[in-house]
DNA sequence: GTTTTTTTTGCAACCGGTTGCAAAAATTAT
DNA sequence: ATAATTTTTGCAACCGGTTGCAAAAAAAAC
């Protein structure tokens, strides 16, 4: 079908070998050698099997690009940052879709089947330990918006989320509200739990300032919006911080709907800057996260890892700033 | 590092085609062999090397999914349903983001050379010639939200462009617009084309109704705002179709700022019915694109193509439905 | 023009599997 | 128990490349 190495090698007169070196960089030819060689090649319309060559020299430039937060807009962003970066480093991205899987053990046997040279996983709400599945097989592995610790077993890249957690609670202390909450997205995540230890953290340095918490099912609009008109029927606070951007607009449109202005009669933060809550109808406030700085660093990061797999893991936190938009009032 | 065939094969004493085959289904094995083997395997936990499987067998289960719209929230939906689709078929995506190439050639050597099984081309905008390129390469491929046409060199999944276009129409003409307007993405998307097209082709037959057209940069809200915000400072019409719902909510956006009342003062009607078409605080009047048969249809037709290579290419078009919310004035 | 050194080339083994073919073993028929 | 048939197994070649090593060729030194 495809030319192979062989036909090339007969085409040109010469060695197999001769072939596959004009072909490998830092090879030795002649540059007679290389000239007839390409000639030939370009003729049959050759070029190499990365699949075939992957056998001998054990690096097949694929990555796994593990996530489950295909419902999360910002991810569309993320999967644009991520595959371009890859691309850019002469890796590709195999995608995998976890869906609501949490065992690490499926992918990792399937990417180790394919051989990959590293896995990027991509969550904010997986736990350390599936990651750690990955090293403990030896993969060169990236955990991006993972769970901060101070002795990571592997590469983090992201933001602190007990931090942010603390940054929204003084926004909202600044704002001068008096009763404020936290909604989370599902208790399982570690994001939703770290931001909720920082918010807490701050908080309570604030006695006088009223509190409370409850979770929404999932990060999506829904879960967001449904978790939202449940509290509007019993004792709503002033001022919420919301896990995540889709949660916030979520909860927004629930508080619009039910009659509510913003931010006259109820305020809200978010976390994440997606595209979506700049929009002039959203117009959200929240907390921006860097993720273009966030995906570059992982994939440099990666790239590091394959020179040297035995990096010793680091954390790599960016800072976040709050994005003032129209949905909390201002400071008095 | 990780076991290889021969390392079961020594361990368990017999021939590494044993192992081999036991690890193949439809092979004659005898069970005590099979035990035998399987035994040896889960000792080292050995599991079979894709990659070097496909250089025999000519089938690597990689799948290139190739697309240049990664800023079109609908395309989150899109990926999600794709991964899961393919996994569910035993298939593995291969992502290739294009950005903004136009040229077949890049991604088609880079698949080539990873051996993909397959390539689906999911874009609204790549012209036809793009994935014929694939065909004539004879490398199986399914266009997801290609352009029809009535003999295609490729198997097409998707909508009729055209159609969906003259519904469009219809819609406006049935609630008593009397100046409407298209707002395409680039000039150069297919489904820009094509929507147009059967936008005048259904509103030519009413020449009371003063009809324009005008084009956004590109899919996104920005490009939607700023031509609308263009518009506005002209001559606006009652209504507008938008060739893309994130196109409408720019649109929408630009049209409220400027303190216009929808649906009273200005009308729009969208096309995708995308998740956030659906959101409260935007909740658009759109024309629904089935796309989950869409993608589903298209990984059967792909599964399809890899047991029959040659199967005639055939177009599949899901029918649209308008799905009524609060952008448009209702019908007199 | 020889000898020594450096560069280029081809041979052959290998990467981790699969598979056609024939021999060996197990079944079935006689 | 023997012959005929069917099933299971191993050998060896192959898939499309790479690479260590030694021989051949070219370049440099004498």
């Amino acid at each position: 079908m495809t030319a192979t190495l062989k036909d090339v090698a007969i085409r040109a007169g010469v060695s197999t070998s001769a072939v596959s070196r004009t072909f490998t960089d830092g090879a030795s030819v002649s540059d007679k050698m290389r000239r007839k060689v390409e000639k030939a090649a370009s003729e049959l319309g050759y070029s190499p099997n990365f699949l075939a060559r992957s056998l001998t020299t054990r690096r097949t430039k694929l990555i796994g690009l593990v996530s489950n937060n295909f419902h999360n807009p910002i991810f569309l962003q993320v999967f644009d940052l991520f595959t371009r970066g890859l691309q850019d480093a002469g890796l590709r991205p195999l995608l995998v879709n976890l869906s609501d899987e949490t065992d690490p053990e499926n992918s990792l046997r399937m990417l180790q089947q394919y051989s990959v040279d590293g896995v990027i996983v991509a969550s904010s709400t997986l736990p350390p330990y599936f990651s750690k599945a990955f090293r403990d097989r030896k993969l060169p592995i990236v955990h991006t918006f993972g769970r901060y610790a101070s002795s990571p077993d592997v590469h983090i890249v992201g933001i602190d989320n007990v931090e942010s957690g603390r940054m929204a609670a003084r926004e909202l202390v600044g704002r001068g509200y008096k009763k404020v909450a936290y909604m989370g997205g599902p208790l399982s995540a570690t994001s939703t739990q770290d931001r909720f230890k920082g918010f807490e953290d701050e908080m309570s340095r604030h006695p006088e300032i009223e509190r409370s918490h409850s979770y929404a099912d999932a990060y999506t609009f829904d879960a967001g919006r449904t978790e939202m008109l449940r509290l509007l029927k019993s004792n709503p606070s002033e001022a919420y911080f919301c896990a995540d951007d889709v949660i916030s607009i979520g909860a927004l449109s629930a508080a619009k709907d039910m009659g509510l202005k913003v931010p006259e009669d109820i305020g809200f933060i978010g976390l994440n800057d997606m595209t979506m809550a700049g929009w002039e109808n959203i117009n959200l406030t929240t907390i921006h996260q860097p993720i273009t700085q966030i995906i570059s660093s992982s994939v440099e990061l990666m790239v590091a890892m394959l020179e040297d797999p035995e990096r010793y893991p680091e954390a790599r936190l960016f800072p976040c700033r709050v994005v003032e938009r129209g949905t909390l009032r201002p400071r008095p």
